[in-house]
DNA sequence: CGATTTTGACCAGCGC
DNA sequence: GCGCTGGTCAAAATCG
């Protein structure tokens, strides 16, 4: 890799010819997928994959099920790098449950780069006052790096910056790329202790795609209710857990095909054919994948 | 008038 | 140490 591939994931060899959604992660994961070498095709052949992509998404996770995340463990030495750097595997476990205990550490985790030094805190009203009040019980040690949320990024071809997703999301930053015209925007999400960032920023290469880069887990459900309501019909218990796109794709196996209408209507219909029998059926009376429940538990 | 966006400043991490 | 870059803060501006 040269080092303006290290500095920045999408280059101009690399082939968008064909993409029309890509999903990934940044930082290794348990099926061993890493996209750090491989082409944009490359990534959308293996990504579309469904048991990558549900664990993307935390399938695995719809229980109520507390789990202590190992990886906070291993992520404390982890370096710290740029997204393309990262996709060369970090967190060992970078999806974890979606719980109360996991947004508390997650708040630690993230929250540390706003409030970088007791002094700073002292000074400083903090949004989330509870949040950072435990940063101030637990500094950060001497040496440690901050860690970093998992991430989940995928591609999307939309004139649309903001891609609707259910939540709410307040802008905090926006910054220039470099190597690339498009500006990289910094949301948060509104609901309160709710730690999940994103950031959005158009590829350079072919402007024509959108790229979202999720940073944690909603500990809320979806505040679009209007279109939640189908998916928490007929699996309340998905509602707090799954991602509002990922209800969209629940969604477009309930929907007509000719419901062109529905507003993230673009990251199915933009998914070839071939590609898209490649997705899974979702079970809603078992509120799971089935293949890939099956394959975890075999 | 509260919520949200804009935008320049600031800071941390990293490479040289 | 210095410069570069990504990420965040926070005051001001704008919006509904």
């Amino acid at each position: 890799m040269s080092d303006d591939q290290n500095k920045y994931p999408y280059q101009p060899n690399d082939s968008f010819q064909d993409l029309n959604m890509v999903s990934g992660f940044w930082g290794s994961n348990p099926t061993g997928f890493d996209p750090s070498h491989m082409s944009f095709t490359d990534c959308l052949q293996e990504t579309v994959d469904y048991n990558t992509l549900s664990r993307a998404f935390d399938i695995s996770c719809l229980s109520s099920h507390v789990v202590n995340d190992p990886a906070n463990d291993t992520c404390n030495s982890k370096k710290n790098v740029s997204v393309g750097e990262e996709a060369g595997g970090i967190n060992e476990n970078p999806l974890t449950p979606n719980s109360a205990e996991l947004s508390s550490s997650s708040a630690v985790g993230g929250e540390e780069e706003s409030c970088k030094s007791n002094e700073d805190l002292q000074k400083k009203v903090c949004e989330d006052g509870d949040e950072k009040s435990k940063n101030v019980n637990k500094p950060k040690q001497k040496g440690e790096k901050k860690k970093r949320e998992p991430r989940f990024a995928f591609m999307t071809k939309s004139d649309i910056d903001n891609l609707e997703d259910g939540y709410r999301w307040r802008k905090y930053g926006q910054k220039a790329v470099k190597n690339s015209p498009f500006p990289r925007s910094y949301y948060r999400c509104t609901s309160q202790k709710c730690t999940v960032k994103k950031r959005i920023e158009r590829s350079f290469q072919d402007p024509s795609v959108v790229i979202t880069t999720y940073e944690s887990q909603h500990n809320h459900p979806s505040p679009a209710m209007n279109r939640g309501q189908a998916t928490a019909m007929l699996a309340p218990s998905l509602q707090p857990a799954i991602p509002s796109f990922q209800q969209d794709y629940i969604l477009s196996q309930m929907l007509p095909t000719s419901n062109q209408n529905h507003p993230n209507s673009v990251f199915y219909n933009n998914v070839n054919p071939q590609q898209r029998l490649q997705l899974p059926e979702y079970n809603f009376m078992q509120n799971t994948f089935p293949s890939f429940v099956d394959k975890e538990e075999t």
